[in-house]
DNA sequence: CGCTTCTTTGATCACTATCAAGCTAAGTGG
DNA sequence: CCACTTAGCTTGATAGTGATCAAAGAAGCG
């Protein structure tokens, strides 16, 4: 549908001011905005745009035919996604939140002196992408629930995080279930495991969408398995 | 040690013949034989080359604080290892048993322009490895120990299993608490579970190292949670 | 205000970890 | 060639963590 109009300008800068600056200088046919639930991509698409996201939040996720569904990662403003394998989309894409994306054509495919910029880039992001998943992969494979569940508000506080005083406070555009499904874990566990943290005076919430992190600290140590 | 003599060209085919006349091909000292349990890096490094596994069974792992350990994958012949970010090594990679490696200096930070070959070979590497990372992340969230074992002997068996008569034989070179650090279990946890597998008549053991997969369809089906 | 959806809490159960001991096989030295 | 040693594998008993089933609060929305 933006297949003709999209731009091939990559910008994803760490200064999230320069990154929706970007946005309205890029071709208005690049941009596309995301209402809840809506999918940008699913697993198996021909993929010819890779996706940076300016606002909102995308769930990433793949699912087994018997339901079972893992969620890869959640897609934040910043985040550059849909990196294309064998020219197709690995995982299904939909929109937790409203999003805005900015779609980059590519075509990996294509010899790479044509947009050097964009190929270099692209390759930051797929080993970026290769650290992340990593660094996913202990805390599925050897973790507690309790340290899944710090490590994940931690990570997600360290980048959609606003200062609230001396602390720190995440909106959790997600529901448990997303957690839970990235986690590894179940709903029920996912609650009662911030229930423990809050009762622990490790956290605060403020309706169930928003923690307060009281003491970062011991999140920490929590974490890393102190 | 081969800083300065390691080669420039990148060559994964699938074809393994092919590889090994690759091999001859190269340039002397791009040619690196490792011992059992000798490191190739270590997480950290600075990361000045990518490997290409030749022959063996190379072990990439994260390890914790604690001593808790993730083995993310084993690199296999074919299999590009030691991808960098920002740089450096994002996991140490040693031998699980003797390895023959060819080391492909490569440096990311450089103008795609001079080696777009290689540029593209490592973008697609590192984008067959998400790809396989996502696999692994349904096993690890989402699948109880059979499931696991079951799905890791296949996976394995497809990489480096020989025929033999109608069934598949399937060499272990890594031990049982690699396999355990690689599906998030315990060594005993493996060990029951392959003792089940055989019980049900799916595979068969030949000494602890090798394992016959006597049926496949059926070891797919509870790979899969049938 | 009632419906729906999500979250929380409770009770129970199953799976896997843990601790412990025996077993097997490969390697070593007398 | 055969005890002896050691590392890894298997098996057993028990316990703990998180899943499951169930139901009661909250919160959003018509």
């Amino acid at each position: 549908m933006f297949a003709n109009t999209a731009c091939n300008v990559l910008s994803f800068q760490s200064c999230p001011v320069l990154k929706r600056e970007r946005a309205r200088e890029a071709p208005e046919g690049c941009r596309r905005h995301l209402r809840q639930g809506e999918h940008l991509f699913y697993e198996g698409d021909t993929a010819k745009h890779v996706f940076e996201v300016i606002s909102g939040t995308l769930r990433l996720a793949r699912v087994q035919r018997d339901g079972r569904r893992q969620v890869m990662t959640f897609g934040l403003p910043g985040d550059l996604v849909g990196l294309p394998v064998d020219g197709r989309h690995s995982a299904e894409c939909d929109a937790v939140e409203p999003c805005e994306v900015i779609a980059h054509r590519f075509d990996p495919l294509s010899p790479p002196e044509r947009w050097p910029d964009l190929n270099a880039r692209v390759l930051n992001a797929a080993l970026e992408e290769i650290h992340a998943l990593q660094d996913h992969f202990l805390t599925l494979g050897r973790r507690s629930a309790c340290e899944k569940v710090a490590a994940f508000l931690l990570w997600l506080g360290s980048r959609v995080g606003a200062r609230a005083g001396r602390h720190r406070r995440v909106h959790l555009a997600m529901n448990r279930a997303d957690i839970a499904d990235h986690l590894g874990l179940t709903p029920e566990t996912v609650s009662r495991t911030i229930t423990q943290l809050r009762e622990s005076g490790l956290l605060a919430l403020d309706g169930a969408q928003t923690v307060v992190i009281l003491d970062p600290d011991g999140m920490r140590v929590l974490a890393e398995g102190g």
